[in-house]
DNA sequence: CTCTCTTATCGTATATTTACGATATACGCT
DNA sequence: AGCGTATATCGTAAATATACGATAAGAGAG
């Protein structure tokens, strides 16, 4: 029964979860950030850069793209990752916008 | 060997993946947003409101606790959960800075 | 064409997450 | 003391995540 009911849920709850189980690994921290701070990125600096097997790292590649984060284009022996600029600002506005709405909800309140 | 091996990143990458992996499901979103919305939380109106049984709501309630955005006092037959308004200020603080040293690295670029 | 280099995918092992029902616990009331 | 209500915990099952080595696939060099 361990099945996930996501779809139980509000859409944008949903959506916002998403993004967060991207972002839920501080591998796919680490590669957003190199690849933000690079130019033409290319899989094998990430692969050097952490302390994860080639295989594991492609696998966290791969998690990203299916968030919509990264796109990827493979181009032969050496592939091109970069940040979805459109999808991430998407995603950032929707992360911004729920803590900004808890921050302003909970200050006021004394627990209890 | 599915062993995660977080030690081996940056704690800041650590810290933000922990507080991505705390919102990474809609039901603890959902939660979150109940309890900055309502002045004193019980866990009753929580289960009530979730598509979920109520030990699955006390299992996300004990996740958002041990990430300490939430503090719970059991209070014999209702408890009383809340906001931990540092912890999310801080973990809200994080977030924004990763998002936005992203967001600003990002833009100038053309992809491949 | 073959060799090499880079990345992706497959197969597999283990850990963690998600979920539920059943049971335990703790307090308030009669 | 015993009952009822609300929450937590336990036991368990299934799905997913994490990780690695081995292998495949694809392009360029010789």
């Amino acid at each position: 029964m361990g099945t996930s009911k996501k779809e139980k849920f509000e859409a944008s709850q949903t959506k916002l979860a998403d993004f967060a189980r991207a972002l839920a690994h501080p591998a796919r921290i680490a590669i957003i950030q190199k690849l933000a701070e690079s130019k033409t990125c290319i899989c094998g600096e990430i692969v050097e850069v952490l302390p994860l097997a080639q295989s594991t790292v492609s696998q966290h590649l791969n998690d990203l793209k299916e968030a919509g984060l990264i796109r990827g284009e493979v181009d032969g022996p050496r592939s091109c990752y970069c940040i979805d600029p459109e999808r991430f600002a998407e995603m950032a506005g929707l992360m911004k916008e729920f803590i900004d709405a808890i921050a302003r909800a909970v200050p006021s309140k004394k627990c209890c």
